[in-house]
RNA sequence: GGGGUAGUAGGGUAGCCUGGUCCAUCCUAGAGCGUUUGGGACGCUUUGACGGCGGUUCGAAUCCGCCCUACCCCA
């Protein structure tokens, strides 16, 4: 049993055990002849659908969701220029209507700010009509010229939440960013992804921004992957578009905005932070399957059994839960291992001797078996599938401080990262030290001001030039 | 950006230089039948492929051209 664990690679090994597991548990199928453009099976498509309802649950609370034109004429992506700077090597153009070359080419959205931001400026006109608080999940497309990877780096991201905000004044918008950060907390808290957030060096920030927040989580190999942005644009965009609105005082003033970026990486943060050597790990509330019953039938008891999973299958739906029978002709066994790979959280088996007894054998997909009672099996299932997530969380989290140093050179920086780790230095945020840090550890700056509650994070000198700087994060991406 | 290697069934490979129907082969792959079922069962039968388009040829997985895709190395 132990010494064939099935050819899902090791998750040590886990460039191999991504692109593995994502076609066993049936995620993504990479074979679409489209270098960069993934299709997605209806399993990681429910898994999908359940870490987007809850992105969409938070995001109503203060936003509303709209949805706006996937191709943006030229004039307008070509407004702001630091934004085109940006994008423009990345931009797919659609240029005829059928056999007619078309007068104005027309972009794949990359991003919809410029989509966006000339219907803002015509929708808004009073300070009454502020804040403006919008967002959208859609497909954009960035002709990507590096090695792409499925859900990472695509040409079509397929599930990207854009959310777009208009403020009366730079604070107000500022407060904003903060507020989007803390809803991404929440959201990664949900999905059991412990998140490091940081200011993005000026380099590094979204083109037209007047600063980039990033939010980044740590995966098995020590790479940090980003997974979402919160970007405070100023009024670089308002500026451009004329998004005004009169004040108080009769005044046309601009507006001040932000965007928020989050895409299906956060679904490869999911898959990559839980799995294990059998397969994926999901949380419950991400689960498509969040129980599975597998009724053990031996010989003649089969019809009572049967019986009695599918009772506790209405059972269990019934309260609200997610629950699949498997009568699949296979051995347990088999089911147990087949299940497993698909990290469905919770497992019921169901045979005659626990159907004597009154019971029913719960494993969990994190390890541990117990026996709850069939009377009690909803409040139990509560109970067990809290438990779950509780050690899913506490996995990660364990993960994550172990993955996290604070260092005070650049020697111990470099040998911090060789050891597949993310370290916290103080630098001064000139681009030359900057750059002097990133030629010596290979690696890159994710930024400054870093937030997190897994490693201390206080200001002191620059490991390169001694003078005051600040807590910055240094890694390697992906 | 520069260079290299490759694409054969669900997955993994051989065959290619030296064209000859190719019965190619392995698997935890598919279909069917039967026996099975408390941690990956087994038997029998069977299906299925040469990345795409075009060319050379009596004949192309094999040779030529273009395209697509993937992987690796270097910057």
């Amino acid at each position: 049993m132990d010494d064939d664990l099935g050819t899902l690679p090791q998750k040590g090994d886990f460039s191999a055990w991504y692109n593995d597991i994502l076609w066993r548990a049936e995620i993504m199928d990479v074979r679409y002849p489209v270098k960069g453009l993934y299709v997605w099976y209806p399993y990681g498509f429910a898994i999908r659908k359940h870490v987007y309802a809850r992105l969409r649950t938070l995001l109503d609370r203060d936003h509303e969701e709209t949805l706006f034109p996937l191709l943006i004429p030229e004039q307008e992506f070509m407004k702001e220029a630091e934004h085109i700077k940006g994008f423009e090597d990345e931009v797919y153009w659609v240029t005829h209507g059928g056999t007619t070359p078309l007068d104005v080419k027309l972009a794949l959205r990359p991003t919809s700010e410029t989509a966006i931001y000339p219907m803002y400026a015509l929708w808004l006109r009073s300070h009454a009509d502020l804040p403006m608080k919008y967002y959208q999940i859609v497909n954009t497309f960035r002709y990507e010229t590096k090695q792409t990877r499925p859900l990472i780096r695509l040409r079509e991201i397929t599930s990207f939440m854009e959310s777009h905000t208009v403020h009366a004044t730079w604070d107000e918008a500022e407060a904003q960013v903060e507020y989007e950060l803390a809803l991404s907390r929440e959201f990664y808290d949900g999905l059991c992804i412990p998140i490091i957030i940081s200011k993005r060096p000026d380099w590094d920030k979204f083109p037209g921004a007047d600063y980039t927040m990033a939010i980044d989580a740590i995966m098995p190999n020590g790479k940090t992957l980003q997974i979402g942005t919160v970007h405070h644009l100023g009024e670089h965009f308002s500026k451009t578009f004329s998004i005004t609105f009169e004040d108080k005082n009769g005044e046309q003033k601009l507006g001040s905005q932000t965007c928020y970026g989050i895409s299906e990486r956060c679904i490869a943060a999911l898959i990559s932070m839980h799995g294990d050597d059998k397969g994926l790990i999901l949380p419950p509330v991400t689960a498509p399957v969040q129980a599975v019953i597998v009724p053990i039938t031996i010989g003649k008891r089969h019809e009572d059994v049967l019986a009695a999973a599918e009772k506790l299958k209405n059972d269990l739906t019934a309260a609200g839960f997610r629950v699949k029978i498997d009568t699949r002709d296979m051995r347990p066994g088999a089911k147990y291992y087949w299940w497993e790979l698909r990290g469905v959280p919770l497992r019921l088996e169901l045979g005659p001797r626990d159907l004597d007894a009154g019971k029913v054998m719960a494993v969990k997909r994190t390890g541990e078996k117990t026996q709850i009672e069939l009377a009690t099996v909803t409040d139990e299932v509560t109970r067990v599938l809290g438990e779950i997530t509780a050690a899913i969380h506490t996995r990660a989290e364990e993960h994550t401080q172990s993955h996290l140093c604070t260092v005070a050179s650049l020697d111990t920086l470099v040998a911090a990262l060789n050891e597949g780790k993310v370290a916290v230095v103080s630098w001064c945020q000139h681009k030359g030290c900057g750059d002097v840090i990133e030629e010596k550890t290979n690696a890159s700056i994710l930024g400054t001001n870093a937030r997190s509650q897994y490693v201390s994070a206080t200001d002191s000198v620059c490991i390169v030039c001694g003078k005051p700087g600040k807590a910055t994060l240094v890694g390697r991406t992906y």
